[in-house]
DNA sequence: CGGTATCCTTTCCGATACTG
DNA sequence: CAGTATCGGAAAGGATACCG
């Protein structure tokens, strides 16, 4: 029941939808921050919620989810009581987390550039 | 009128929401791609819509608009008949082009693994 | 050509309640 | 502790029509 490849012109250049989908879902805040975190090593699930801040325990489920599917993190369950259950990156999701740590370390260095940009957008005075 | 630092504990560690912020902003997947495409050269708006492919027209409008607000991308008019406009990155654009290139190699290098491991978690059998 | 305005559906995502 | 289930509002985003 997926798309079965959605209205494409034979004309157009290689179909870049793949690409795009794709992007969307590693380039989601919640997945860069959640593999960020993870390089620090193997980490629980509230632990992790706590460093990411501002993520709703679905949404942090919901991520580490997509992010086993994707065989970019694995969990692995420890069945004490209390139930304990650590999330790390797989060889996959470290070879990820380089690309994104550059796009952070951007986000670091640039961020107030681009704060004060939009601030003079809104205000050409 | 801006949300005005919502509910964050005085004991959690630093706020990583602005960061999250522009993650979200800067790691959508039509920014990505404009972005990407733009490091090409100074574009026109339906060469870059054909380009990118699968992108509605108000969705690259948005984008634009939105990359040009921070900074990221300005935009050249020449009053012909008909119009055309011209978008190119900025100095700043350009610097935030190099983690997303590295960040979309990736994808091209990964994303059949990627779907392989997704394939399986459906069908374990 | 390069938009803007409007509508409308889909998806996201937080809040809440409940479970082993 | 680490989830799952359900709900509902908000936001994303496509389709369409129209404009300079």
């Amino acid at each position: 029941m997926d798309l079965p490849t959605p209205p494409q012109q034979p004309g157009t250049s290689a179909d870049c939808r793949p690409i795009s989908q794709m992007l969307g879902r590693i380039g989601d805040k919640w997945t860069i921050m959640t593999i960020t975190m993870l390089l620090k090593g193997p980490t629980r699930f509230n632990q992790l919620r706590r460093m990411i801040g501002g993520v709703s325990q679905q949404m942090l489920t919901r991520t580490l989810r997509a992010l086993e599917t994707d065989g970019l993190v694995s969990r692995q369950v420890y069945p004490t009581i209390p139930p304990q259950v650590e999330y790390s990156l797989t060889d996959l999701g470290r070879s990820l987390a380089e690309p994104l740590t550059q796009l952070t370390i951007w986000v670091l260095d640039n961020i107030e550039q681009v704060e004060r940009n939009r601030a003079d957008a809104t205000q050409p005075s």
